[in-house]
DNA sequence: CAGTGAGCGAGCTTCCGCTTGACTT
């Protein structure tokens, strides 16, 4: 057995360190956290100085015996959790959790993963340091503190299954209020004034395109405007020429890559995530989740080799890049190529591309500034006092730009300025045209999950392992949804000067169109609302900066841990308390007219299961008549006369088999259903018009299509069937699907046989993967 | 996987941060 047990968070660490290590050692992975509070209960103990109830995380169970059987053979235990908050507590539950010795147990650090690195590590060994572990558990304790005692909260007083936290409400927030403020954005026009001359070099024809700085608000006075050019001589005024430089961005870290992967391969967070795990797998990238720009001295030697190689020394300039990132732990490597000097891989296509996309950027962020030369030509009109301003840049020396640029958010749609022809103080221009082109204000732009991601990083809030799961959960609560939205035609003027000519067009165009943006759902403005209305401290935008401040504190040893919770907990508890107490039913209630059939009240408002319609007053004697919602409606938009369309279902539409055929609309569309059976709609089917002869249509090709799916049925027990399904055949019964044992045929089964596997315990599916929120 | 929505009440839902497999209808 070896004598030295060191254990890192993740196995694919463990393996690279182990080649390092030699044959002393053994290098194990614990897999990130062991211990949590339990998930059943509040997990702490208030009335207890706040005591953390930790146990064995459940799925860690297995892993944890294991380790312990190895750690107890072992004479020296290594513990090389990150060097950071989480990476301590790790450390400090394991020496927990495997029951080690004080003068058997060490912890080390590192940053990187290098031979050196580890080395060095080993041979400065220290203890658990203590206040950085109640550091964490002061973290710990307020987000379960936080998220147990709202989460109810909002169960009670807006619908069940909600949730909230320190986090999570916060992008909601973000969300709902750019809404708001999309909503209240003012549009205002006017008129961009553009001009196109030409001039001749050597015979052949160049064009030299110029703005106006001024806008004119009306068509009108951008009419005038072109009216004082007729006749006009344009003449350059001056050429002025500036240096100018660029430099690269620094290297990737989680939120960066997903920010980029967003805009140049229209990844999702998730996708990006899920494909970097990938390469990091497979040793072709460092780790991914990271919020670091730190690159290694070994990485460093190898862009230099790399660069100069491919692009000539010049080419090369050794950075150092220091974050400014709120909070950062920087407890890894920014997210580089493992071996700088594969400029390919191998892989399927995102794999390649997102590593394409993560060698250019770290070779491009030690490699040379670009040098440019801006020039600015302002050009004279000999019959009023405006002046024309054409710009060009040119690229003296590539520098990095040679391999990569960064993106920006912000759709560019001026072109980019190239080259001018050269031209000379007093000398004339052409006039081909000037065009004064009416262009619109455009309101702030809409989240995507990645701009989400860099917006909450700004803020300090969330950590490189939780962006993704905060932006799936939010969805998952259906607070928000990510949409495309078609947009809108408008149309616009565009005023054409030609030999002295005004010619007047109105040009349409496509606007407001978005792709993979977040848009607040009724229930996420509403949860929103309460949460502002009645926890606003909670989703400040500077409470995640302002507690960080004393976890700090608490780690540097100049504040007990209990104390600060303490003082978090009793205003934040007592306003739970007064609000579960006072504050009544949080629905967002809406009167939105009357009904002219019964003359009742029209509202709308979210119940236990979403938005709804109410027709009647809730107090009245007679119960009020219910109708959810469509998807594609919101509270905030639907006429009176759409929420009364809503109970035009169910549809009864005839008679069959002796039983009745009816359309309704679920949550899955519309659907007819006949004898309790359901069938879903084509999408060319009119639930409103849909008749009967077609209902049976659809419910006989539903039949055809399950009896095509049966492979056995049996007699003495109708509720058992075999099943052909997406994943292979499977068994059915009482609703609950098993899985079959591989060895055995599907079409030879045998009830015995297919009784033996439903009763086994065993077979019992999984629960957890039948939540029926996620859709 | 489809119907619901008051009242009654049991029992369920929930946080953030650290890590990967498991393997669903």
């Amino acid at each position: 057995m070896s004598k030295n047990l060191v254990i890192v968070e993740s196995p694919a660490k463990a393996k690279t360190i182990e080649g390092f290590l030699g044959k002393d050692f053994i290098v194990k992975s614990s897999f990130g956290h062991v211990m949590d509070l339990s998930k059943t209960h509040l997990g702490v103990d208030i009335e207890n100085g706040f005591e953390p109830q930790y146990e064995i995380s459940p799925d860690k169970k297995k892993l944890v015996a294991e380790l312990k059987k190895t750690a107890k053979e072992a004479e020296m235990v290594w513990l090389a959790s990150d060097e950071d908050r989480e990476g301590e507590a790790i450390s400090w539950h394991l020496f927990k959790a495997l029951n080690l010795k004080e003068e058997k147990t060490k912890r080390i650090v590192f940053h990187e993963i290098t031979k050196q690195a580890i080395s060095r590590a080993i041979d400065q060994p220290r203890g658990i340091d203590t206040h950085l572990v109640s550091a964490q558990q002061a973290r710990r304790v307020l987000d379960r503190l936080v998220g147990y005692e709202l989460s109810p909260l909002l169960w009670k007083k807006v619908k069940p299954a909600l949730s909230a936290g320190r986090v999570q409400s916060v992008a909601v927030r973000l969300i709902v209020e750019r809404e708001d403020e999309i909503k209240n954005f003012n549009v205002t026009s006017a008129f961009r004034v553009t001009a196109q001359f030409v001039i001749q070099i050597n015979g052949t024809e160049h064009l030299v395109n110029a703005e106006l700085p001024e806008r004119f608000e009306t068509a009108q006075m951008a009419h005038l405007f072109l009216e004082s050019c007729f006749g006009a001589i344009y003449t350059v005024h001056a050429v002025e020429k500036k240096p100018g430089k660029k430099s690269p961005a620094p290297p990737f870290t989680t939120s960066t890559l997903q920010q980029e992967a967003s805009r140049k391969l229209g990844f999702s967070v998730a996708n990006t995530m899920r494909v970097a795990q990938q390469l990091y797998e497979s040793g072709k990238i460092t780790y991914m989740r990271t919020d670091s720009f730190n690159l290694s001295d070994l990485a460093l030697k190898m862009a230099q080799n790399e660069i100069s190689e491919r692009f000539g020394a010049e080419y090369v300039k050794i950075r150092k890049y220091t974050t400014k990132t709120k909070g950062a732990q920087e407890a890894h490597e920014a997210i580089r190529p493992t071996y700088l000097n594969k400029a390919e891989v191998s892989g399927n296509a995102d794999e390649k591309r997102l590593y394409d996309l993560i060698w250019k950027r770290t070779v491009a962020s030690q490699m040379a500034d670009a040098e440019l030369e801006r020039t600015v030509v302002t050009i004279n009109i000999s019959t009023n006092i405006n002046q024309f301003i054409a710009q060009g840049e040119v690229i003296l020396f590539e520098g990095f730009l040679k391999v990569y640029l960064e993106s920006t958010d912000e759709d560019n749609n001026d072109a980019t300025e190239g080259l001018l022809p050269p031209m000379k103080k007093g000398q004339q221009l052409k006039l081909n045209e000037i065009l004064a082109t009416e262009r619109f204000t455009r309101h702030p732009a809409r989240y995507t999950e990645a701009s989400l991601v860099k917006k909450l990083e700004e803020l300090g809030i969330g950590r490189p392992s939780t962006f993704a799961p905060t932006i799936s959960t939010i969805q998952k609560r259906e607070y928000v949804v990510k949409e495309d939205r078609p947009g809108e035609k408008r149309s616009f003027k565009v005023l054409q000067l030609v030999h002295d000519k005004i010619k007047e067009k109105t040009v349409n165009e496509n606007t407001g169109q978005e792709k993979a943006k977040l848009f607040p759902t009724d229930i996420g403005t509403l949860v929103n609302k309460f949460l502002l209305t009645h926890f606003e401290s909670i989703i400040d935008y500077n409470f995640t900066a302002n507690v960080e401040k004393e976890f700090d504190e608490i780690a540097d040893g100049n504040k007990e841990w209990n104390v600060m919770i303490k003082a978090f907990y009793k205003p934040f508890h007592e306003k739970i308390v007064s609000t579960t107490e006072n504050a009544g039913k949080f629905s967002g209630e809406k009167l939105l007219g009357v009904d002219p059939v019964s003359g009742k009240n029209v509202f709308v408002k979210v119940g236990r299961f979403g938005p709804m319609v109410q027709i009647g007053d809730t107090e009245s004697e007679e119960k009020p008549r219910f109708s959810g919602l469509r998807k594609n409606q919101s509270m905030d938009e639907i006429s009176l006369e759409e929420a009364l369309k809503l109970f035009d279902f169910p549809r009864t539409v005839g008679i069959f088999e002796d039983k009745e055929v009816s359309v309704a609309i679920g949550r899955f569309g519309p659907y007819v259903k006949h004898n309790s059976q359901f069938v879903s709609l084509q999408k060319t089917d009119d639930p409103n018009t849909i008749e009967i002869e077609r209902a049976i249509e659809l419910i006989e090709a539903k039949r055809n299509k399950e009896s095509q799916s049966t492979i056995k049925e049996f007699d003495q027990e109708p509720e058992l069937k075999v099943l052909n399904g997406r994943y292979g055949p499977y068994i059915s019964f009482k609703k609950k699907n098993f899985k079959i044992p591989k060895d055995i045929a599907a079409e030879n089964l045998t009830l015995e046989q297919c009784m033996s596997i439903v009763k086994d315990p065993d077979n019992t599916p999984k629960k957890s993967f039948f939540k029926r929120k996620t859709k």
